[in-house]
DNA sequence: CCCGCATAGACATATTATGTCCCACTTACC
DNA sequence: GGTAAGTGGGACATAATATGTCTATGCGGG
């Protein structure tokens, strides 16, 4: 069931920035009593007039007393901000954790679904919704869209809906077909989104390690070169972040670079980079479309990844990922992100 | 303790007022699937601009969905609709009555504080602060403001504060003295008020019952005269209702006057006037300063008056008020009068 | 085949939020 | 006692947003 606060945010999605805001407010001349806008103002990082907006809200709500030596709570501030601060603690604890987290990992955003999708796998239709409505919000009319495989893609995959249709999307698979069951492949997972958006597709099956005459006669073929054009013009990429072991024994890795994977310590893996800790690229599966250095290039890079025991992956990762990329995830994943 | 959603009245005043709209335009599209902008936009009284702008966004949001047959509800909208149904019922309860009340008494607006002020003294104080802030949105610059006496006015004085100070106000005792205890007289009142908010005030001691003779003296008297002429200019009346058969008794009423107000079946008692339920003035305390025709002439007239036990005084005063009254009640007297 | 109802686009205008500057006043410290 | 730093508040241009108004165009039922 959802609670009263699931139900504003999604019926007056500011209202929880409005509030946070206030509180911080609130909060803030309740330590720093009696103050004036202008450090008020820096303290907060709102631009005096913002603040003084704000400050003159308070005022007729009666939450506030100025005076000509500064701003003080009233009783009815006093009181109303004790019990904000509980609440706050449950409601923004989510705002919150997004701004720490984007700032941690040196990224452009984060947006964090409540759940742990370890444990309750619906929460990951919920990801997959937060990652359609980011796509909605950031793009706007037509737009190539690089897409990887995994089973959260998949999620995403599930959760567009036709109203995007519109806007003339075409989904690429963002690299060769990276051997793993079909269902979760980039290929099907470009055709379920364009499915899902009354869009289009393009499809890039490649073999996985490709020798160098290989590499070369392929990417003269005519159709898989415009497809690698079209992805290297993408403006978003969209991506999946996995746990390095677990994605390596899925695919047909061989038995020579699981030990080599397994001895660098690798623990993240995306786009068929495997990284240790240190965010260090330690293997790579050789194959053609998007690089790791491509990204930097394009507009919008949305990372998904959800499950506490991603953290330690996406950790990895967002040591390397370009520092316009969003990140799509979890609670859990997002706690264990902010403790380590 | 405050719940949350007495917070966030306080803390976004107007989030209530958004959701009651986003509600009611998913309530009826549920009901009026599929349905066109213009026939919701008549049901819900919203111009059919205004609703376009609300149906964009919770499209953003896929709550609805639009083809081109009309707008119905998103599996996702039925889901949230459900949940919001029990909690509109609770948080929007008042908003709701709000509406209904000013529409039954047929006056410009009515303002319910939850709670019932003869089951628990406190809420006296939310009229008072209600009535307050109500004040203050209405008035700008200088102003003279007409106020009567009785312990819910006394109340009103009490939650007035001195950020008003810059408005230039002058309180004046509507009425005569009208007979009661000092402290909920008239003058008195006027004479708090005044403190409360760095205003100033005059006094107008003039016995209660007056003969021809007298009235024709005192009027005469430069000091009374001045005051009378500022009382008929005010922009504003600030008024309590009383119980008749209550007020009768607390004031020196003649035996004969008490039983004539007694056989004529008064209930109610605004401003020395006593009404019956039908709204007929059946007595009227001889007094000079405001009467009850010149009310229609002012700007603006509240009533402030709570408690269940009061409901009929109400409603028989509000027969007789003129339709700009602002009538400012608690949930208890709220109820009766809907109810009756 | 047309009429009525549907969405959606376009644009002027009203309203509100914000950025920017300035002034007069209080306070605290030298 | 005087000065500097900090205070609230006024004023105004501009940006952003909401709203009113009109029009184009498509769809389905009679």
């Amino acid at each position: 069931m959802y609670s009263l606060i699931d139900i504003q945010k999604r019926l007056l999605p500011d209202m929880l920035t409005v509030m946070q805001k206030r509180y911080g407010i609130l909060h803030y001349i309740g330590l720093m009593e009696p103050v004036g806008r202008r450090s008020l103002a820096v303290s907060l990082g709102l631009t005096e007039r913002v603040l003084r907006s704000e400050v003159e809200f308070l005022k007729d709500q009666n939450l506030i007393r100025i005076s000509s030596t500064g701003m003080s709570l009233s009783s009815d501030g006093k009181e109303l901000l004790g019990a904000l601060e509980g609440i706050m603690r449950d409601i923004s604890g989510i705002a919150v954790m997004e701004q720490e987290l984007s700032r941690k990992l040196g990224i452009r955003k984060a947006i964090i679904v409540s759940g742990n999708s370890d444990e309750s796998p619906w929460v990951k239709q919920e990801l997959g919704r937060a990652t359609a409505m980011c796509m909605k919000s950031r793009l706007k009319g037509k737009n190539i869209i690089a897409v990887t495989g995994g089973s959260t893609m998949a999620a995403v995959a599930e959760m567009l809906t036709p109203d995007l249709a519109e806007r003339d999307w075409l989904f690429v698979p963002a690299r060769g077909g990276i051997g793993e069951d079909v269902k979760n492949q980039a290929n099907t997972i470009c055709s379920k989104m364009a499915d899902h958006t009354d869009s289009r597709h393009r499809v890039l099956y490649v073999p996985d390690q490709v020798s160098r005459e290989m590499y070369e006669s392929i990417i003269k073929e005519p159709n898989i070169k415009e497809v690698i054009t079209q992805i290297k013009s993408a403006s978003m990429v969209l991506h999946g972040i996995g746990d390095a072991i677990t994605m390596a024994e899925r695919r047909k890795t061989s038995e020579e670079d699981l030990v080599k994977i397994k001895q660098a310590k690798a623990v993240g893996e995306s786009f068929g980079y495997y990284f240790n800790e240190g965010g260090e690229v330690v293997h790579k599966v050789q194959t053609i479309g998007l690089q790791l250095d491509d990204l930097s290039q394009i507009e919008h890079v949305i990372a998904v990844a959800g499950g506490s025991t991603k953290a330690k992956a996406i950790a990895a990762y967002m040591k390397r990922a370009p520092s316009t990329t969003i990140l799509v995830t979890d609670e859990g994943a997002a706690k264990q992100l902010i403790k380590g």
